[in-house]
DNA sequence: CGCCCCTTTGAAGCATATCAAACCGCGTGG
DNA sequence: CCACGCGGTTTGATATGCTTCAAAGGGGCG
């Protein structure tokens, strides 16, 4: 339920919902970039807002070792670059060949000329923040069954195919975001998958279906309160 | 930096800050709560916005079996419980003694009438988040001896009496703010005071000296940007 | 075909958690 | 006054969950 626009939980793309953002006509353009593209860089100044048409964008922060944090994951229909300020605080790269809208950010300065457009920002902010709180718990106290879980329980809601998780990216990438190594996730994953909780589709092991989400809750330690906090 | 409406490093409460937020004359009154008490509950209704005039508080969401992550500490000056729903999504508690002034919520609604409120809210939901983001990097990928001196050097940042940190909080607070075991914290405190790089003022151990800033830095890989940027 | 990336799985190592004990200061009540 | 309990902290010993290192197989693509 990661900075989507509307509020329903399987949603198509919305080619209006930028316009919605800030008024109407100031989509300024598209543009395509391709798989581990960088979209905009940590500390760059940010001058656009994407919203996906298709494909899958991570943000992420990186400590001079190497050592990544990825903060989100975002899909189609998702708005991501919002800053209230100056810079970008992440690098945001193309998980897969992933189409943009942009929308110049000079059209959507928060002001108090412009209260709905402020308004909007706020929520999408507020939205983000929600997301991190609910991380910092899953990061600072749960368990890699329990990331492990919860990350495809999000993914599950998120996703637009019901009933069939397409996963965009690695287990690299999913070990980032839960705190992980990319061993521990695939561990997790075959464990599950032993459990009858999930199957994989193909070879490749992107592709879920959940056979026992009842099971995958309990394991989560889902607490009602995690994303599911209304606006 | 955390949640502070002026931008100095070193600031004392400001019995002004909530009426800037809000316009003038909203600061509906004082209250005290004793050391341990409950400010508010997740989930609870946001009626007040809140800002501590001395003592320091903790918000933290819990887990059924226990577990608790801390998302933040406040400290005198430090505006919270700023929600942009109907409720709120943690608890907050008092760690000391604690004096707050309260701002009725609906003195302080974000809406289309009043643009200056809702930028203002907004930069405080911001800095809300970009303190979670980096808490996020600090949670996921940091080691023990690295949150530990990014958390001293929040704290340093943060302290109001230039050179010794007072610390409200109990190692078992510091641990549920860093994902660490209690034991794991005073351990790394140890060793810190055993490589001189801090000392210990009293018996309790909560005042603290920094003896080697540089040193600290180094340790906990400290990134540029963690929690500079501007707004 | 051959290379590279991704994934899985096993074995070993390590950082941190857990369990335990001791000390200290403080407040309470006998 | 002292005894006592309690919460907080430190430190040591042990346990363990996760990481690291390593190897093998599959698939896609030039």
């Amino acid at each position: 339920m990661l900075l989507r626009n509307n509020e329903s939980g399987h949603r198509r793309p919305n080619s209006r919902e930028l316009d919605a953002l800030a008024g109407a006509g100031v989509v300024c353009s598209e543009f395509c970039y391709g798989r581990g593209r960088e979209i905009f860089g940590e500390s760059e100044r940010a001058q656009y807002f994407y919203q996906i048409k298709c494909g899958a964008v991570r943000t992420c922060r990186l400590l001079a070792d190497g050592r990544r944090q990825i903060t989100a994951f975002y899909l189609p229909g998702d708005i991501f670059g919002i800053e209230n300020g100056p810079a970008h605080r992440f690098t945001a790269e193309a998980i897969i060949r992933t189409t943009v809208q942009l929308t110049k950010r000079e059209n959507v300065v928060p002001g108090d000329k412009n209260a709905v457009v402020t308004n909007n920002i706020l929520k999408l902010v507020t939205r983000n923040l929600q997301h991190a709180e609910s991380h910092l718990l899953l990061l600072g106290r749960q368990t890699s069954i329990e990331k492990v879980a919860a990350f495809l329980i999000e993914m599950d809601e998120r996703s637009a195919a019901a009933g069939v998780i397409c996963l965009p990216m690695s287990r690299r990438d999913i070990a980032d975001y839960l705190g992980l190594a990319l061993e521990t996730v695939s561990r997790v994953m075959s464990l599950l998958r032993d459990e009858n909780v999930l199957i994989f589709l193909d070879q490749s092991q992107r592709q879920i279906v959940l056979r026992d989400r009842t099971k995958l809750v309990k394991l989560a330690s889902w607490v009602q309160s995690r994303d599911t906090v209304p606006m």
